[in-house]
DNA sequence: AAAATATATATTGCGCACAATATAATGTTG
DNA sequence: CAACATTATATTGTGCGCAATATATATTTT
């Protein structure tokens, strides 16, 4: 019969995933508007909170979040101006920044405590079905990220 | 036994969206840089190929692709000055201005023709898997949009 | 038909995101 | 130890992406 266009928008996976990123974030929006936060300074933020120790270098973060110094490094000062992270320098190393949360910045956490919560909600899915679905885009991820 | 860390980075949807968003950007970049496209204006030139006929009015690409003028505008005017579409005000209506293709632009689907497989083959997966993905990504994103 | 409303696009301003380049500090090697 | 290579961060330039606003045209209401 008549053979599929491959080039047809509605059969790409990649923009599905391109709308389904644009859409989820503006569904975080209005939460971390309210606490003074964009997407990318909140996933900042989480990888301070979870390794509550004596802050990171941002080499950590540039592995963790998959970014590159020409995106954090203006996204941590403008954290700083907002008196969320400090920027030091290493004494053992003076190429290393280390970033670390300020008072204002653990106190944030426990407003953005319900934020995960709510946003599970706004899914629609249950639990298995998240994780299938997690696992699903970790195996892609991980299959993608070794081809570049 | 210990509560799970609902704020763990590892454990939110949204990170791994974002993630896979950017990765399988860089995936397709080095062949949209060869035939002179950015992503977005890869999405653009897929609804003029897709729909061949006289045109289509900014207003639909905006529906389709979910693109604010904001952002589709100053897009489009440098997608004219690569010669790659044509922007020309609706004498029906001067408020509509009507995006059509160029020549240049019409030749680029021949060259594009190639991208779906070469996408497809990178992320490992069966036909059945992908569609499987697919519908799971398109029901979130219809849950998703649904909230906002 | 004049006034009010709605529609289509453009502009401004800000924050990513990343390639390419620069700079300074550290490590390594002959 | 001096030359070379590596590492960590910063800077520059370009292109999104979107909120907010502006502008011009069209439609509806009175």
């Amino acid at each position: 019969m008549i053979e599929d266009n491959l080039l047809a928008l509605d059969k790409q996976l990649c923009f599905r995933i391109y709308s389904l990123n644009k859409t989820m974030t503006k569904l975080y929006a209005p939460l971390l508007k309210s606490i003074g936060l964009t997407y990318p300074q909140y996933l900042v933020m989480l990888v301070l909170w979870e390794e509550n120790n004596s802050g990171v270098p941002v080499k950590h973060l540039t592995e963790r979040l998959d970014l590159d110094t020409g995106t954090l490094s203006p996204l941590l000062k403008r954290m700083e101006q907002a008196e969320l992270v400090r920027r030091v320098r290493s004494q053992s190393d003076e190429r290393s920044v280390t970033i670390t949360q300020t008072q204002k910045g653990e106190a944030l956490r426990e407003e953005a405590a319900c934020i995960p919560e709510k946003l599970f909600h706004q899914t629609g899915m249950s639990v298995e079905e998240l994780s299938d679905l997690q696992g699903k885009l970790d195996m892609l991820l991980a299959t993608a990220r070794s081809k570049l």
